[in-house]
RNA sequence: CGGGGCGUAGCUCAGCCCGGCUAGAGCGCUUGGUUUGGGACCAAGAAGUCGCAGGUUCGAAUCCUGUCGCCCCGACCA
């Protein structure tokens, strides 16, 4: 392709509305143009990109028998009122004005509308469908460029099975897909497993990215691979220690004393020596949680630990169930039911409040005066502190989800009524998997992973070109004639060539693009090499130079792509 | 949806607080010329309903009200 008559805006400056390093580097190269909040228009060298991906994701799904369909976008509203996603979408469904139609978020309702009646007989599972295509959601808040929009490509794929086992038999040919696909794209990433207990013992993993830009937070440790969702990983962090002798109970006047920091500044004491008291409402019922010094509770370990309902409880309900406002509750004569962070087992000496508005208590021995409770893991796993399965030190830091697998089960073959006959004629639910990549993450977290100061640092398969060609004077006979040449038999030879023959554009100026376009190799064709028969080969990756001899050249290239 | 920021030329931004002539700069673009190994130089030039609507005023990019859009933080994320 030659750039002279590429579209392919680069731009010097750092556009205004990108503030992540893979949108500013998708803009600025002139990969994509933003048309409106989370919606991208992909130019041409991007969507070449794009295309890559696709290219390999596919190749990946038809390799497990995966078969390609392409759904509509438009669905009417019917079938998704039938499963009642309607109304567990909410705002993020799209829906049209003059039609009962609604723009697909995802395909579950498609895909078993055509399994219905189609698929009857236990002869023709297992099904793997796939498709590559757009998806719509209304976010309420599309950020970081391409990588939560409202519009995305999207590969959806659907495992359709007699019962659990053959799922377990389609779950795990997807999770090897998505290693194959992810590992072919060249990302360094990590498989987080959560098994939801809620879905009745259903498995799903999440493909993450380590990066800034995500939205997930992980705890992951790199020795033994262990990799959960912040909101349920586990830790080992230090007990606080039980101490030889607890002292008596005694009350303190704590006037305008409202947070352990506070407390602890009050007191001179460290954080260690309070604990945290919060009122939950748990179906109907008070429950007082502590917590060790200033940790948070984790809400959804709560939530776990407790089943039910659970809410925080209203100021306003504080004082009638515990006698005093938030910042003065305690757990000593606490009427009701009380649980306690596993970090407090055994601990004593403590401070926490009395109950009583303006006041605390010292001297708190968990075992000796607040028998009744009950210890769980109630914290988050926080960087630094050690693996639960192997001891070494744990990471925790943000991430993009780039894939997920998960299993459905019957959910909405049940709601739909897709069912088939088995063996013994007896009609059974078809058991669903369901298993999705975000196109525009693959491409996004590439970038996150493979940039420089200068700009992109492309490599093999997902580059757009192999070889950025580089005429540096085009306006000399010689150059030009040679650039020509190159660019002919580059491509006879099976290279991807993107052939800078822009009459006018200065040296400098191409190498810069060069550079921020990043292709794997740039050849430099000068008018002082040329007079020798060289010309200059650049790595982009390692910055390394070397003038070869025209002769040799494709030994090199051969060598270096 | 809550909090914050921004909307002036293709891009980055100044001007706005304190209203006043034909609204500016750099980059980019066009034409001519000189250049061509790390974002060249000279000369001439094109380009903006100052997001939109209403109001105040003799006069509004500037003040007021409303509205739309975009970005960031949070909430949300089947």
């Amino acid at each position: 392709m030659r750039v002279s008559r590429s579209f392919i805006p680069t731009l010097k400056e750092v556009p205004n509305d990108a503030v992540i390093q893979s949108h500013i580097l998708m803009i600025r190269a002139g990969l994509v143009r933003q048309l409106s909040a989370g919606i991208y228009s992909w130019l041409p060298l991007g969507y070449k990109v794009i295309r890559k991906i696709i290219d390999i994701i596919r190749e990946e799904m038809n390799a497990i028998g995966g078969q390609e369909f392409h759904f509509p976008g438009l669905n009417p509203k019917e079938i998704w009122e039938q499963t009642g996603r309607v109304e567990a979408f909410g705002d993020i469904l799209f829906h049209i004005k003059n039609r009962e139609y609604v723009l697909a978020p995802t395909h579950e309702e498609i895909v078993a509308y055509h399994a219905k009646g189609a698929i009857a007989s236990y002869k023709d599972l297992p099904q793997i469908w796939y498709q590559i295509q757009t998806k719509f959601r209304n976010e309420p808040r599309p950020r970081s460029g391409v990588i939560r929009g409202r519009q995305f490509i999207m590969k959806d794929a659907y495992t359709l099975d007699r019962d659990d086992a053959g799922l377990d038999v389609g779950y795990a040919l997807h999770d090897k897909a998505y290693r194959a696909i992810f590992d072919r794209c060249g990302l360094r990433y990590f498989v987080v497993g959560a098994s939801s207990g809620a879905m009745g013992g259903s498995k799903s993993e999440e493909f993450m990215v380590k990066s800034d830009a995500g939205e997930d937070t992980v705890a992951y440790c790199e020795k033994c691979g262990y990799a959960a969702n912040a909101e349920v990983a586990q830790s080992v962090a230090a007990l606080i220690p039980h101490q030889k002798e607890s002292k008596k109970l005694f009350e303190i006047s704590t006037p305008n004393v409202h947070s352990i920091d506070e407390l602890c500044t009050f007191l001179k004491i460290d954080e260690h020596e309070t604990a945290k008291s919060r009122i939950y409402i748990h179906d109907a019922k008070p429950i007082l949680v502590l917590m060790l010094g200033n940790d948070e509770v984790n809400e959804t370990k709560l939530g776990n630990v407790l089943g039910g309902n659970v809410r925080p409880a209203h100021p306003e309900e504080l004082k009638e169930i515990s006698g005093a406002d938030a910042g003065s509750i305690g757990p000593i004569d606490f009427p009701h039911r009380i649980i306690a962070d596993n970090l407090l087992k055994d601990g004593n000496n403590l401070y926490s409040g009395a109950n009583k508005n303006d006041f605390h208590i010292g001297g708190i021995d968990l075992r000796r005066d607040v028998s009744k409770c009950e210890y769980f893991d109630l914290r988050t796993a926080e960087n630094g502190e050690k693996c639960i399965r192997c001891g070494s030190t744990l990471d925790v830091f943000k991430a993009i989800e780039l894939g997920h697998i998960f299993k459905l089960g019957t959910k909405y073959s049940d709601a739909l009524g897709v069912l088939y006959l088995d063996e013994n004629g007896k009609e059974r639910p078809i058991v669903m998997g369901s298993y999705g990549i975000g196109v525009e993450r693959i491409f996004a977290c590439f970038l996150e992973q493979n940039y420089d100061e200068k700009g992109i640092i492309w490599k093999k398969p997902l580059n757009p070109f192999d070889i950025h060609l580089i005429g540096l004077n085009m306006k000399n006979e010689m150059v030009s004639k040679a650039c020509e040449k190159l660019y002919i038999d580059l491509i006879a030879e099976g290279y991807e060539v993107l052939f800078d023959d822009r009459l006018e554009a200065s040296a400098g100026f191409k190498f810069n693009d060069a550079d921020l376009l990043g292709m794997p190799i740039q050849l430099i064709v000068g008018e002082k090499n040329l007079k020798d028969g060289k010309v200059e080969v650049k790595n982009r990756k390692t910055g390394e130079k070397k003038v070869v001899e025209l002769t040799q050249l494709n030994s090199i290239l051969k060598e270096l792509i």
